[in-house]
DNA sequence: CCGAGTTATGGTCGAGGTGACCCCAACTGC
DNA sequence: GCAGTTGGGGTCACCTCGACCATAACTCGG
């Protein structure tokens, strides 16, 4: 096996999910190369020979979308190494998904920007380059699995938050509406979730309650799980 | 960025996990390199430029294991690329877990062999090269999770199986006793996890009732899950 | 100031899943 | 025939869940 037939490119892309206006919202580029003009990417870059995977993907991050180590949360995802995924050259593609909070998400990078996940299924939708249609899909799929048994949905929420917030994330990220009240109980019995913090958060401009405020707890795992419905 | 920059070899390397004797085995090869001799490694190939990932997977279980693509429940694991991983030179590996029954795990190789999966644990355990230590438990935990919401534990036994045979695949996977009568409650709640077929298995040497005879169901997740005891 | 609307929080109740446990069926070996 | 072993079926207490109701605490219009 000489190393002739074995070289090839490896490349990080990033799926950087964000919930915006109660809606899942996924951060999208125009891709360098003119030959791609009209398409959609995800934010990418090759791994330099000095860098480990993990490296790359909070390079293209913080390169493409203003965002530091602590702004986000960053984990691999899968690989896509189909032959011909790229027509321009063998590249081997390690996907990410990345999560986080409205606040921190202010794509500075010319031509980037958030785009309503729900879009991209509808009629008009925006074309993607590459497999990125393909990518795309598994990491939402990944993002609304792990809400379900891990304490994730914490990294779409600027400490602190209120219950209804933490809620808005869930639903956002399911497209489901849930009970305010069953959400509440099977928050507060993962132990370890959530850690209530002092005072209140001042209710909307229609009124109610005011909502108490959390913090993240030191939980990674939910016991038990937060399922979605209709199984 | 220039190529050069961002040229690395890319490999897969398999997790092939098998169960003998009532315990999870995993198959491991001595590396060619005279450098590593002593350790042992996971069975790795790397990628041509003219196949893709898994079509790289499907050789290296053939080349190494004697699988056959139908022989063997094959999929991506994860990618490990740290920097210093390999220290001959930068490759990452894109790593696959495989699953196979008993009867086809017959390794022909020189130098490959099935090892208890208990005994890397163990004091006086066999070295892994490269940074195999790590993907092997990554590739454990993968399974042991997917047995939960999956009906991967059928890739474990060849058609026809009994219940019996499909609770010990539970039991040496996840290394915990199971109740009989909750365990055959639980499989046959799951819709299309098991389908009955006519005729039944002959008891063992000790006796006992025979037990009836299933083949694979069309599901692919369980609805409910088997979920492991001790949470 | 008052009452309607809104949101947060708390509780109840029935349906269904779970583990612990018991019993019977059907085989082997002595 | 009898003891031992394994497969298959059932019971029961406990837990979690969704659906639903009740109350608390605020905003807003009149």
């Amino acid at each position: 096996m000489s190393a002739a037939t074995s070289i090839c490119a490896v490349a990080v892309d990033v799926a950087l999910l964000t919930v915006r206006d109660q809606r899942l919202h996924l951060l999208l580029v125009e891709p360098d190369d003119p030959v791609l003009a009209g398409l959609l990417a995800l934010p990418g870059r090759r791994v330099r020979d000095d860098e480990g995977l993990d490296d790359a993907a909070h390079r293209a991050l913080g390169e493409l979308a203003g965002l530091q180590a602590p702004d986000a949360h960053l984990e691999q995802l899968r690989t896509y190494g189909e032959v011909s995924r790229d027509p321009r050259a063998r590249v081997v593609s390690v996907a990410y998904l990345a999560l986080t909070p409205t606040a921190r998400a202010a794509p500075t990078h010319p031509g980037a920007g958030f785009l309503d996940v729900a879009a991209l299924d509808a009629p008009g939708a925006p074309r993607l380059a590459y497999d990125h249609g393909r990518i795309v899909p598994d990491a939402i799929e990944r993002a609304r699995a792990k809400l379900e048994y891990t304490a994730l949905a914490t990294a779409f929420v600027t400490e602190p938050f209120t219950l209804a917030e933490l809620r808005g994330v869930y639903e956002a990220v399911w497209g489901v509406a849930l009970d305010p009240a069953n959400f509440r109980r099977k928050v507060m019995g993962a132990a370890g979730f959530v850690l209530p913090v002092s005072g209140t958060a001042p209710p909307g401009r229609g009124g109610g309650r005011p909502a108490r405020r959390y913090r993240r707890g030191p939980a990674q795992r939910l016991h038990p799980p937060m399922l979605r419905p209709e199984r």
